[in-house]
RNA sequence: GGGCCCGUGGCCAAGCCAGGAUAAAGGCGUCGGCCUUCGGAGCCGGAGAACCUGGGUUCAAAUCCCAGCGGGCCCGCCA
C-alpha cells in the first residue's frame, strides 16, 4: 500500500469521524509542507470551524478523539497541531510495506485501478513537406509520453499521426518540382525532408507574389483532392517520401505510431462528405452568397456565444474553388475519431517498426478499417490552434457527438530559439541580443530534430567515451544514442506545457543536473549496487531504517502511484519529471550517507530500498520513454 | 476591437486548476568543502526572492476574484 491507498484509508475515517459527529463532508488530505509534521495532513476542522462557527482547534480535537485510529494499520500517531491533524505511519511498517509492494508488483507497481476506456492520441502532425524540428519534436514527446502513460495505467490506446498532404504547403513543392522542373533529387549529403523544406521556403514566398503561380497552385490542391490522376499520384509519392524520413527521425527517438491518416483519405473515403453534408442537413453549414467569401460553404458560429464578439465568425468549409480547408477536413476527420461517421478509412500496412509494432496507412487500395471510434480523442497541438479546435469541438458537438465522448485538444506551447541559438543557426548577428526567436519554415530559422539529435550525441559520445576508456566503440555509440534521446526527451517534456521553451543549445548539451543523463546516471549507480551485492531480495519482513535519508527514499517510492494518479487525471506530464528527478536526489543522498554492502555482506533492508528504487525509477523510465541503462 | 497564455533569486523553473503550518522545491551560474569503502554525470554547505503592481474574498492568498502593467500568441478562401 502506498500514499496514494493510505491517503484514501485516512480520508475515509476522518469522513467516518466526521459523521459521528453529525457533521457531512469530505475531509480534504494532503501532505504537510515538512515531513517533520508527519506523513499525510487534513485541514478539514478549519472547514468546520468556518461552517459551522467553531474553534478549528477545538474541533480538530473533537474530530481526533472520534478516530478510531486502532483500525488503521500503519499509523503510529495522530495529533492537533493549531488545528491541523497530522498523521505519523510507523516508518518501519509502512516501509516495509512499501517496499513488498514495488518488489512483489515490478513492472506494474505504481499502477492503481482504472477503468479502461478507449482513447485516441494524435501527435506530431508535421506537414509532409519539411524534417521534424524541435517544435513538432515537442508535440510527437508529449504525446508519446501521453500514450505511454496512459498504456501504462490499462487503457486502450492507439497512436495516430494526420499527414496533412492535401494543403497548400505541400502543393507549393509539388509545383516547385512537378510543374518548375526543380530536381527531386537533393544535392548529395542532405536528407529529402531537409531538401524539401529548404523548397518550399524558396518557392511559397514566389507562388505568394505571384497571381498565376496562386492559380496553378490552386488547381494542384483540387487534383490532389480530387485523386486519380498524374499530380495526386505524383504528390502521394513525393509525399510519402518525405514521411518515411520523417519516420526514421521519430523512430530514433523513440516515437512510435499505429495509424497514419492521410488527410487525401479523408476527402477520398467520403467522411468529409459525409460531415460536410451532415452539418448542411443540420442547417449548420451554407453556402455564402456575397461579400468577401461569396462561393464559400460556410460554418454557421455567428450565433454560438464564444464566437459571437469575432469580427467575422462564420468560418469557411470548402472554398470558392471547390477545395476544402484544413478546418473543414479537421472536423471530419474528428468526427471519425470519436465513431460518428458510417464512413471507413482504407488502410495497410506499411511498415515494421523499430519496436515491433506493424504501422498501417491509410491507402485507396487498402481494406476497410474497423475502428468505430474512441471514447476519448486527444489532439495535441500547439495553442496557436485553440481557436480552430474550438470550432471542431463546437462542430462535434452539432454533428451529435455524445456527451460521453470526448474531443480534447491538448494544447502546448511553442518552442522558440534562444537569441543566441538562432544567431548561430542563421548566421544573423541582430538575432543575439534577442530572449528568443520565433522559429520560421519560410525564413530558414529551424532547428531541425536530426541536427539536436547529432549535437547532443557529439557532446554525450565524447563523455561517455572519457568516462569509459576501456569499452569497445559500440558499447559507447549504443550507450551515448540512448543517453542523448533520453536528454533530448526529458527537456521537452519536464517544462509545464503552458511555457514557451527558449530551446538554446547550450542548455541542450547539458549532462548535470535537472537532465534524463543525471536520472539515467542515478539508475545504474543503484544497478551496480544489486550487481555487487550478488544476493537477491524479492521481499522483506522488518526493516531497520531510521536515518531520514532512508525515510525519505522509502517515502518517495511510496508516491509513486500518487502522482501517477494526479498526472492522469491532469495530464500535466511534468509532474513525473518532478517526481523522477526528487526521486533521483534522494537516492543520490541515500548512497552517500546509507552503506548498503559493508564488511559483513549486503543489509537486505537497505537492498531492498535499492531494487525497490530501480523498479520504481525503471517504471517512470517506461512512462516517460527513457532507456534503463545498467552501465553508462 | 475581441480572446488565450505567461510573469516566482543574475538566468531557467516547481508549487497555482483541488487556498493552509511566519523554513517558497530544484537546476544553471557563483563562493567554499568531499574521490584510501557500493560509479564525482554525484554529495554537503554558503550567498542570492517586494512570488509583476494595486485592490478584493478568507481565520489563512504565490495559489481564488477584479483592475492595471510587462512579454508572447490567436481572430486567413494558411495549416
Amino acid at each position: 500500500m502506498g500514499f496514494l491507498e493510505e491517503a484514501e484509508r485516512i480520508r475515509i475515517h476522518v469522513d467516518q469521524a466526521l459523521e459521528r459527529l453529525g457533521f457531512t463532508g469530505r475531509a480534504r488530505v494532503e501532505e504537510p509542507p515538512i515531513p517533520e509534521l508527519g506523513d499525510l495532513a487534513t485541514p478539514v476542522a478549519f472547514d468546520l470551524a468556518r461552517k459551522h462557527g467553531l474553534n478549528p482547534v477545538e474541533a480538530a480535537d473533537r474530530i481526533i478523539s472520534s478516530l478510531e485510529a486502532s483500525k488503521m494499520e500503519v499509523l503510529k500517531h495522530v495529533e492537533n497541531v493549531n488545528g491541523f491533524i497530522n498523521f505519523r505511519f510507523d516508518p518501519v511498517k509502512y516501509s516495509v510495506k512499501v517496499l513488498n509492494e514495488a518488489l512483489s508488483k515490478r513492472g506494474d507497481y505504481g499502477k492503481f485501478p482504472v477503468a479502461s476506456r478507449k482513447i485516441l492520441i494524435e501527435h506530431t502532425n508535421s506537414n509532409p513537406n519539411k524534417a521534424l524540428h524541435v517544435g513538432t519534436l515537442r508535440n510527437a514527446v508529449i504525446g508519446d509520453v501521453l500514450a505511454r502513460l496512459l498504456r501504462f495505467l490499462g487503457h486502450e490506446v492507439i497512436v495516430v499521426n494526420y499527414i496533412d498532404d492535401s494543403g497548400s504547403q505541400v502543393a507549393d513543392n509539388i509545383l516547385a518540382h512537378y510543374f518548375m522542373k526543380t530536381p527531386l533529387e537533393p544535392p548529395e549529403g542532405t536528407r529529402f525532408d531537409e531538401y524539401s523544406g529548404r523548397v518550399y521556403a524558396e518557392y511559397s514566398e514566389k507562388i505568394e507574389k505571384d497571381e498565376e503561380l496562386r492559380r496553378m497552385r490552386s488547381e494542384i490542391i483540387r487534383k490532389i483532392e480530387e485523386g486519380g490522376n498524374e499530380v495526386a499520384d505524383f504528390a502521394r509519392l513525393f509525399s510519402e517520401k518525405v514521411v518515411e524520413c520523417q519516420l526514421e527521425t521519430a523512430w530514433g527517438f523513440r516515437i512510435f505510431y499505429d495509424l497514419l491518416n492521410w488527410e487525401t483519405d479523408v476527402l477520398r473515403s467520403g467522411i468529409f462528405e459525409w460531415a460536410v453534408n451532415e452539418l448542411k442537413s443540420r442547417g449548420e453549414a451554407y453556402l455564402e452568397e456575397e461579400g468577401e467569401n461569396k462561393g464559400c460553404l460556410m460554418i454557421r458560429l455567428r450565433d454560438v456565444e464564444e464566437f459571437s464578439r469575432l469580427k467575422a465568425p462564420d468560418e469557411v468549409l470548402v472554398r470558392s474553388d471547390g477545395t476544402a480547408t484544413y478546418v473543414g477536413k479537421d472536423i471530419a476527420y474528428a468526427a471519425w475519431k470519436l465513431g460518428l461517421t458510417p464512413r471507413r478509412f482504407r488502410v495497410k500496412k506499411w511498415f515494421k517498426q523499430p519496436n515491433g509494432r506493424t504501422l498501417l496507412t491509410t491507402h485507396w487500395d487498402g481494406e476497410e478499417y474497423d475502428y468505430h471510434g474512441a471514447d476519448l480523442a486527444i489532439t495535441v497541438v500547439d495553442k496557436r490552434q485553440e481557436y480552430p479546435q474550438k470550432v471542431v469541438e463546437h462542430a462535434l458537438r452539432k454533428l451529435g457527438a455524445p456527451p460521453e465522448k470526448k474531443y480534447l485538444p491538448y494544447l502546448y506551447e511553442v518552442v522558440a530559439l534562444s537569441g543566441e541559438t538562432a544567431s548561430e543557426l542563421t548566421g544573423v548577428e541582430e538575432l543575439r541580443e534577442r530572449r528568443m526567436v520565433h522559429m520560421s519554415g519560410r525564413k530558414g530559422i529551424v532547428f531541425n530534430a536530426n541536427d539536436l539529435f547529432k549535437t547532443v550525441f557529439q557532446k554525450v559520445y565524447e563523455e561517455t567515451l572519457r568516462r569509459n576508456p576501456s569499452k569497445d566503440e559500440e558499447w559507447v555509440r549504443s550507450v551515448s544514442t540512448h543517453l542523448s534521446v533520453a536528454s533530448i526527451r526529458y527537456s521537452l517534456f519536464k517544462t509545464d506545457k503552458n511555457n514557451i521553451i527558449v530551446f538554446d543549445v547550450k542548455d541542450a548539451t547539458r549532462l548535470e543536473g535537472d537532465t534524463a543523463p543525471y536520472l539515467q546516471y542515478t539508475y545504474a549507480r543503484a544497478c551496480r549496487i544489486l550487481e555487487k551485492a550478488s544476493v537477491d531480495v524479492n521481499s522483506l519482513t522488518e526493516a531497520s531504517f531510521n536515518t531520514p535519508e532512508e525515510l525519505s527514499l522509502v517515502r518517495q517510492i511510496g508516491k509513486f502511484s500518487w502522482v501517477l494518479n494526479m498526472a492522469s487525471e491532469t495530464l500535466a506530464l511534468n509532474i513525473i519529471a518532478v517526481y523522477m528527478r526528487h526521486l533521483a536526489d534522494m537516492f543520490n543522498s541515500f548512497y552517500e550517507k546509507c552503506p548498503v554492502i559493508t564488511g559483513e555482506g549486503p543489509r537486505m533492508d537497505r537492498l531492498a530500498l535499492v531494487k525497490a528504487f530501480t523498479i520504481t525509477m525503471g517504471n517512470a523510465f517506461e512512462i516517460t520513454g527513457i532507456e534503463k541503462l545498467n552501465e553508462v
